[in-house]
RNA sequence: GGACGCAUAGCUCAGUUGGUAGAGCACUUCCCUUACAAGGAAGGGGUCAUCGGUUCGAGCCCGGUUGCGUCCACCA
């Protein structure tokens, strides 16, 4: 990247008379866009190339402000590698397929999807939603709603992050329900399905009864859950009582077994015997398993299909019947089952929900003499889906699934291997993921049984009676991509043969929103679709997020990228930590403590939003507090002031400014420090520690301000000569742009509007200042000794309570002879900025600067 | 229960390879000084959670304890 830009003169005329940050941000938002100062331009080879694959928000949700922090976080490094000279590829993403979007549809225009009704073509919503009576409409209507309100808030979202100020290329946008995102998620699925990576199997699954929808272990929350422990009698064949204790009587009816840790005492004599469930009658079997734990409840368990994930596992390794009656409604189902022996009693159940049955069997149970004593209150941990608020069933159901290692240790292994090759950002964070995937025990559930997502390709065949082969599933070719089976004919047949005896039917599911965005390195970057980019920007350079979703979005990422491409997706993640409230808890909108990002970016201003974002290192949680507003917006205001001073010198001309005239000692020692800090704050960036490099050079500015400016500021304005003026003005001038530029990737409004003042081009296209650039032979000591003399002298006036104008009669300073040395040089200025008119004399000893001050009496 | 992180001034946090405790905010006092009163200057304030160890010397290294947070596991 090379700059045209030019250096102007005419700084003053362009220069308000008081500067202010109101209206900055509309200014150069604004700007920025017609000039693309951030659009990405193809270069000739990758190194030149800085990608990140941003977070793709999800637009049917809100920003808070911990979205905004994280996101400057990541749009302070781009910024930074933008003035490296690097070509950053920074797409933004919606995130909008998928059961979020299809909620906000159903409570927004007050409509749900009934796949097995007619298009309508003239639908429209109801001006007043009634969430109570949603109206059924048909898939089709239901997908162009959620088109429709995507594209809403998309607008919404755009706007909030230009004026957050996030240097994104938005001709790089990509959505996650496009069509081009489409196919990519369906080429990537038919290559896993043709590697063997992508199956379909019938099994139990965790699933929700409120979304009717299959969920992944990715997904789950356990929250505590109330309930009641019920103490029930089964018979052994003695006739004596077997007790268990359950939470869950209604799933007596799909008892399978009792089973019992096999070293525990108690239950030695009742394992290989049967007993009979109480109601129903049905004899099942006692075993012993490891799994059993002897200190719960009676310490022998009720297993059934399923009431939990350990039943699923002793179903399997104790090869039980499966005898389901929960179905994907939450219902038990209509039909007695064929197990029960006394089938009377289910009457009363069927087709009750969960609740309800549980319920109805307790009254049972009361009545036939076979609940021991009361129920007891307990809470429990139950599995719930993350976004939903009934516990989840587990339901045998037929399902997607991609390998993730959690069945193949191999693959396990290999996926480990990643992590530990991922540079992390903090290093720790690498632990989550590590102990993600050895957790992990099963593969990846992908399918979801909804509308608003990218459809399996997949058809199956009809056999002649109309039953479907789920054996033979039929895929089409990837030129046919993107395609929707439930439109599209599968390859081979016509469309009359859908759903008829000898045709073929669709897959009617759709994939999980982490499918497709497991794969944002390759629909930004053009996998398969564009070789010059994807080749250019693949894999990328950063993935930022939040370490909330290291087990989700990382995860997947990493294993959609070794499985397709064999190599990690990005070099190095970057985890940003949550904004939580003043008691340090996560924000969310059920506590009621979020924070809406607009309030806070319009009452600090954009740049001191971002300055507080940026004092939040990598993956530290942060309390939400706007006194840290104000001391962002107190720096960027005093950017604007600071520059207008140094610009506003009578005489001063950015165009005469050159290090060749830098030769008084106190402007050389001030450059020669800047240097420093130039050097701190690249190596600090260098390390993605983007708040060291922040500090670094703000703890200069404060010094450069309070006692550089200070310092020269008679000298500046001619008080001893042109070449002394010079020196002072070139160095001002030249150290606030470099300065400007060590702030552009935090407050990037603040510093492009002062830099415009006199250059034609971005200062986001500038480049970053390096060691060396504006530098001179001075002693960097020579501004701590000019602050330690500062203080002294403003110490002494401070404490007779006098004005800092105050005259000085007699100043001697002591100090270590070499401090007094370098002081010595600078004394003609110290005389100015100390208003010391008399003698100044010099005590070397032991010790700091101090002076001993004679204040002239004040005139009355 | 497992893993990880944190514990330093009233608050938010720095503290490099061990060598006299730091910043900002808040507080007190003062100052309208030719960039800035949405400002500036000066100042008070800390047994570095706790116990033990290593060392001439520990906020820092090692071990234990306690408290807090996050993620995971936990439905009998």
């Amino acid at each position: 990247m090379t700059t045209t830009d030019t250096v102007s003169s005419t700084a003053l005329t362009r220069m308000p008379d008081r500067p202010v940050l109101e209206g900055l941000e509309e200014k150069w938002v604004g700007q920025w866009s017609e000039e693309e100062v951030y659009a990405f331009e193809r270069p000739a080879t990758r190194d030149e190339v800085f990608s990140i694959d941003t977070p793709p928000p999800t637009v049917s949700g809100s920003l808070h402000v911990g979205h905004v922090f994280s996101y400057t976080h990541t749009d302070v490094v781009a910024r930074y590698q933008r003035m490296r000279g690097k070509h950053v590829f920074y797409p933004m993403g919606w995130d909008d397929n998928g059961l979020p979007t299809e909620r906000r549809v159903q409570n927004y225009y007050g409509v749900r999807c009934d796949p097995t009704l007619p298009y309508e073509p003239d639908f429209t919503p109801p001006a007043k939603p009634d969430p109570k009576r949603q109206i059924a409409i048909s898939r089709q209507n239901f997908i162009e709603l959620c088109n429709e309100l995507t594209a809403i808030d998309e607008k919404t979202f755009e706007d909030l992050w230009r004026r957050v100020g996030l240097s994104v290329d938005w001709k790089q946008l990509y959505t996650t329900i496009s069509p081009e995102t489409i196919a990519t998620a369906q080429r990537a699925f038919l290559r896993n399905h043709g590697r063997g990576e992508a199956y379909l199997s019938f099994a139990p699954t965790l699933w929700d009864v409120t979304f009717s929808t299959a969920v992944a272990q990715a997904e789950l929350e356990a929250r505590q859950y109330p309930g009641f422990y019920h103490r029930v009698r089964f018979t052994r064949p003695d006739g004596q009582a077997a007790y268990i204790e359950t939470t869950r009587p209604e799933l007596i009816v799909s008892v399978c077994a009792l089973i019992a840790h096999p070293d525990d005492e108690r239950y030695q004599s009742l394992f290989g015997t049967t007993v009979t469930s109480p109601l129903f009658g049905v004899e099942v079997p006692v075993l012993a398993h490891p799994a059993a734990e002897p200190d719960k409840g009676a310490g022998i368990a009720m297993c059934c299909t399923f009431g939990d994930l350990t039943d699923v596992q002793w179903w399997r390794e104790l090869d039980l019947p499966m005898r389901t009656v929960i179905g994907r409604d939450g219902r038990l189902q209509r039909e007695t089952p064929s197990w029960l022996v006394h089938p009377e009693p289910y009457e009363t159940l069927a087709g009750k929900t969960a609740f309800s049955a549980r319920e109805a069997v307790v009254a049972l149970l009361r009545d036939s003499g076979d609940l021991d004593g009361e129920p007891t209150p307990t809470t429990r941990m139950a599995n719930f889906y993350e976004k939903g608020d009934k516990p989840l069933e587990i339901v045998a159901t037929r399902q997607w699934y991609i390998t993730n290692g959690g069945r193949d240790e191999k693959l396990r292994r290999r996926l480990l291997d990643r992590g530990e090759e991922l540079a992390w950002t903090p290093e720790y964070m690498r632990h989550r993921y590590e102990n993600w995937v050895e957790g992990l025990n099963g593969d990846w559930l992908i399918s979801r049984q909804r509308f608003f997502g990218v459809p399996f390709p997949v058809w199956y065949p009809l056999d002649a009676e109309g039953q479907t082969d789920w054996d033979h599933p039929i895929v089409p070719e990837e030129s046919a991509l993107p395609i929707d089976p439930m439109t599209d004919p599968a390859p081979g047949y016509d469309a009359s043969q859908r759903d008829v005896p000898g045709g073929f039917t669709a897959d009617k599911d759709v994939m999980d929103t982490w499918a497709t965005s497991s794969l944002t390195p390759q629909i930004a970057c053009g996998w398969e679709r564009d070789d010059e980019l994807f080749n250019l920007t693949f894999p990328m350079d950063m993935a930022p997020q939040s370490h909330d979703i290291v087990r989700t979005w990382l995860f997947s990422r990493i294993v959609r990228a070794e499985l397709e491409n064999h190599t990690l997706p990005w070099k190095r993640t970057t985890i940003s930590g949550f904004v939580v409230d003043p008691d340090r808890k996560k924000m969310s909108k059920s506590k009621g403590n979020v924070v809406v990002p607009t309030e806070v970016l319009e009452k600090f201003g954009s740049d001191a939003v971002r300055w507080r974002a940026a004092m939040a290192r990598p993956g530290a949680d942060s309390p939400f507090d706007e006194t840290q507003m104000k001391v962002g917006r107190r720096l960027a205001t005093k950017i604007l002031n600071a520059s207008k001073y140094v610009l506003g010198i009578p005489g001063n001309d950015p165009a005469t400014w050159s290090v060749d005239l830098v030769t008084d000692p106190a402007d050389q020692a001030m450059l020669a420090a800047l240097d420093g800090v130039v050097a701190q704050a690249t190596e600090s960036f260098e390390a993605f520690e983007y708040t060291d490099a922040l500090e670094a050079a703000e703890r200069f500015f404060w010094t450069f301000c309070d006692d550089y400016i200070e310092l020269v500021k008679e000298r500046a304005y001619g008080a001893r000569g042109e070449a002394a003026a010079a020196s002072a003005r070139s160095a001002l001038g030249l150290a606030l742009g470099v300065q400007l530029r060590l702030f552009a990737p935090f407050c990037c409004f603040v510093t492009e509007e002062v830099w415009r003042w006199w250059h034609d081009d971005s200062i986001h296209r500038a480049a970053w200042p390096l060691p060396g650039e504006v530098t001179a032979p001075g002693d960097p000591a020579v501004l701590d000794d000019i602050a330690a003399a500062l203080v002294a002298i403003r110490g002494a006036k401070s404490q007779a309570k006098a004005s800092m104008k105050t005259e000085v009669s007699a100043a001697t300073f002591h100090g270590p002879e070499d401090a007094l040395t370098r002081l010595r040089a600078v004394k003609d200025d110290l005389r100015a900025v100390g208003r010391i008119t008399g003698n100044i004399a010099w005590q070397a000893d032991e010790g700091p600067i101090t002076a001993d001050i004679t204040l002239t009496p004040s005139q009355p």
